[in-house]
DNA sequence: GGACCAACTTGATCTGGATCAACCGGCTTT
DNA sequence: AAAGCCGGTTGATCCAGATCAAGTTGGTCC
C-alpha cells in the first residue's frame, strides 16, 4: 500500500529548531543544543490554512502537537451539534496530553497556522529518559489547568458582560506572553467562536461588545478591538 | 518562635504505606518498595473533620496532597460569594499541580478526609529524578485536564436536566473506579455543592431531583439516590 | 459595477432557570 | 416537648440571555 502524503507534507524541513522564534516559549525550552538535535529529528513541520483541521475529537491520537506559528481553537462537540470552544492555542502552546489514546477535542487553525508533529510514539520514548523536559511538560500541564479551573467559574458563575471583559483581558494578556503587545488587540478568531467559548450567543457577544463601544471602554475595529478604559475592563472581569 | 502544632499533627502515623488501600488507585502506585519506603518518610499523615480546610486559594502552596478517605470539594470564589466548585477530589485523588507558588483553588472536607501531605520542597526533590513517577504525575494532570474540559463542555452548553443527570453518571462512575459499586449513589456533598458544581442554583438542582423522581428515574434517598433508569440517565448525560 | 455571500449587528419577543418566599422534616438544645 | 435551626423542597414571579427575524457591511467574483 502506498502511504498517502498530504500537501502539506512537502512544506516539511529541517534545521528549523535552533532558529525557533517561539522555542523559549514551548516546550522545547527546556531542551539543550543536544537534546533539540535529536528532538528535531522526529519532529514534522506542517503548514496549515485557515479552518484545516489539525485533529479530530474521537481519532486515534497519534501524534502530538507543538504550534509555531498562528491561532487555533479547540473545541468539543455535543451530538446535536452545540459547540463548547474549549481553548485557543497560540504560538508556543503544546497540543496533546499524552495518556490518552484518542483525542478528545479537536483542534483546527482559525488562521494560517504552523505545527511542529510528532508521532506519539517517538515522543514518549523521547521524554521517558528527561526529567528536565518531563518537568517542563508537567508545567504546561498544570498552567492549562489552571486555565481550565479559570474558565469553569467563568462559564459557572459570571454573567455575559463579565464573560466578554474576562475574555478580552485574558486574551490581552496572552499575546503580551508571546510579545504582541500593541494597544489594538487582535481578535481573529470569529463571533461565533468567542460565543461558543464563552457560552453565550453570537448575538449576545455582539451587543456586549457594541455596548462597550457606546460606552467609551473600547473601540471595535477590523480584526479586534482597541481598549481604551483598560482598567474598567480589569474591574469587570475581576469581580 | 515556637512552631504551632495543629491538632491533626498529632494523629500522625508512619508505616502506613505500604498497607494503604488506595495506593494503586493513587500516584504512589508508580513507586517500588525501596521508592515507596523513601517517599513515606516526607509523608505526614492528616486527619480533617468535615468542613475542615486542605487549603484555602492565595495561601502560598507549602503542600501537595494525596487523599486516602473522605470526599474533598475544590472551589473558586468571587470576591462577591459567587462560588463555583471545580470539582470533588476521592480517595486516590491527588491535589497539588506543582509549579504554582500559590493554591488557585480552595478545598476542605466535606465529610471525614484524611491526607497524606508532603512538603511542596522535598516533594519536588523527591520526583525531580524519578522519571516513572513523574510520568504517573503527569497522567493523572491530563486525566484531571479532560475532566476539566468536559467540565466545560458542560457548564457553557448544556441545560439544567442534562447537567443533573450527567452529574449522577459521571459520579457514580467514580464511585464505581474506587471500588464502590453499589446501585445507591452515595453523595456526601450537599444541593449547594452540586448546584456550585454544575452552575445552577439549589432549587434547580432539587426540582430537577425530584421530577427525576417523579418520572421514575431514581429514588431519592438519605444521603443519595438509587438510580432505577440508569439507561435514560446516560442518554440524558451524552447528548 | 452589480450580484452574491459570509460575518456581523440590531431589534422584537420568548423562556429556562434565577430569584423571592414559604414551608417541611429531622436534629439538637434546653 | 417546645423552640430553634439547618438542609431541602415547592410555588409564584421575574429577567438575563436565548431565539427569531431583519438589516448592514465588506469582500469576492463575474
Amino acid at each position: 500500500m502506498i502511504r498517502t502524503i498530504s500537501p502539506n507534507s512537502f512544506r516539511a524541513s529541517f534545521g528549523r529548531c535552533t532558529a525557533c522564534a517561539v522555542r523559549s516559549l514551548s516546550i522545547c525550552g527546556a531542551l539543550d543544543e543536544a537534546d533539540l538535535a535529536e528532538f528535531e529529528r522526529i519532529a514534522r513541520h506542517v503548514q496549515l490554512a485557515p479552518n484545516e483541521a489539525l485533529f479530530t475529537a474521537g481519532q486515534v491520537a497519534s501524534s502530538v502537537h507543538n504550534l509555531t506559528a498562528g491561532v487555533a481553537r479547540l473545541y468539543k462537540l455535543l451530538p446535536d451539534g452545540r459547540r463548547q470552544v474549549i481553548g485557543f492555542a497560540l504560538p508556543g502552546d503544546f497540543l496533546g496530553t499524552l495518556p490518552s489514546d484518542r483525542y478528545c477535542f479537536s483542534a483546527d487553525a482559525i488562521d494560517a497556522v504552523s505545527v511542529c508533529r510528532f508521532p506519539a510514539e517517538a515522543f514518549m520514548h523521547f521524554i521517558e529518559k528527561r526529567p528536565h523536559f518531563l518537568l517542563r511538560i508537567n508545567e504546561f500541564a498544570a498552567r492549562e489547568l489552571m486555565l481550565a479551573q479559570e474558565q469553569m467559574l467563568l462559564l459557572g458563575r459570571r454573567t455575559a458582560e463579565e464573560k466578554v471583559a474576562a475574555f478580552l483581558v485574558g486574551w490581552r494578556a496572552r499575546l503580551a506572553h508571546i510579545g504582541d503587545e500593541r494597544q489594538t488587540v487582535v481578535l481573529p478568531m470569529s463571533r461565533q467562536d468567542i460565543a461558543d467559548y464563552l457560552g453565550l450567543t453570537i448575538e449576545t457577544v455582539s451587543r456586549t461588545l457594541t455596548r462597550f463601544e457606546r460606552e467609551k471602554m473600547l473601540v471595535i475595529v477590523s480584526g479586534g478591538v482597541r481598549l481604551l478604559d483598560w482598567t474598567r475592563a480589569e474591574a469587570m472581569a475581576a469581580a
